[in-house]
DNA sequence: CTAATTGCTCTAGTGACTAGAGGTTCAAGA
DNA sequence: TCTTGAACCTCTAGTCACTAGAGCAATTAG
């Protein structure tokens, strides 16, 4: 049995992370002390990095719920796993490609500046002005 | 003079968006008709645009803020506007960075599975288990 | 003059936490 | 056994950049 604290050192979650999880229906409501306090079983502890590892992959708390649930069914079919694994990859994919967008407009914004002073400023100039940039965002 | 959805219609920016750039301090507040309603002078028109371009390239509303400030100083030195650009590059940089390394591992989860059955999956197998990923995230 | 459209303010909700207040319980040393 | 300090509890509010909605007032076209 480990407390929050425990659960949290190795897991490397904030407690405050933890009751929250386990507020929003991811992490079952663990067992209690006496005196009110958590008492996580070790399956709590794996749950836990489960879901750890899900957000470092950029999972919603939402995709996350509904990967539990079917992770509780170990005989049904897995394409709703493999759909939501799927999803997040284009949703990434998307983003960066976004993402380098404004890479290469920021690039050419933050490095021309001749300029000295606001007047001259070449930031100021290019955000003024969305023509001197060479497409949409 | 504009009314509000005047300037919305000219700039794509929804009006309660307009609204709260003015709450936020980036739109001073303008004149208002003997209804009170707001009725906006060119210049807002036009610095209205600057918000927008900014925000699209992904500034916040404090740098914004910032410029702005330093918009209506033509002889100071630009140093200021040009480290907030280089600043935000350097953000966005960082950010596909990570971002690819996710991409890399998603695309492995997304795209093993071969299993069946949820007891089988892949995508719940590697969620479950960290030391499959090629790196950290 | 009337009706439709547009505008006003204010409040609350989004996602995934984080911070803080104000109080209680636990564990270890004396 | 007692005490002290760390850890824990619940609850509320704040983050960011909006967005939605309620309930009302002003404007504009016919
Ligand atoms: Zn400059
Ligand atoms: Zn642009
Ligand atoms: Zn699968
Ligand atoms: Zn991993």
């Amino acid at each position: 049995m480990y407390s929050i604290g425990d659960l949290s050192r190795r897991t490397g979650v904030k407690a405050p992370t933890i009751r929250y999880y386990e507020q929003m229906g991811l992490l079952e409501a663990p067992q209690r002390s006496e005196g009110n306090q958590r008492r996580f079983a070790k399956a709590e502890l794996e749950r836990l990095a489960f879901i750890r590892h899900a957000r470092d992959l950029g999972l919603t708390i939402n995709s996350i719920r509904q990967l539990i649930d079917l992770s509780g069914h170990a005989d049904r079919p897995c394409a709703d796993a493999d759909r939501i694994a799927k999803e997040q990859l284009a949703s990434v994919r998307d983003r960066i490609a976004k993402l380098q967008k404004l890479e290469e407009e920021l690039e050419r914004i933050a490095t021309c500046c001749t300029g000295e002073t606001i007047g001259d400023c070449y930031v100021i100039r290019a955000l003024s002005n969305h023509s001197l940039c060479g497409h949409e965002h």
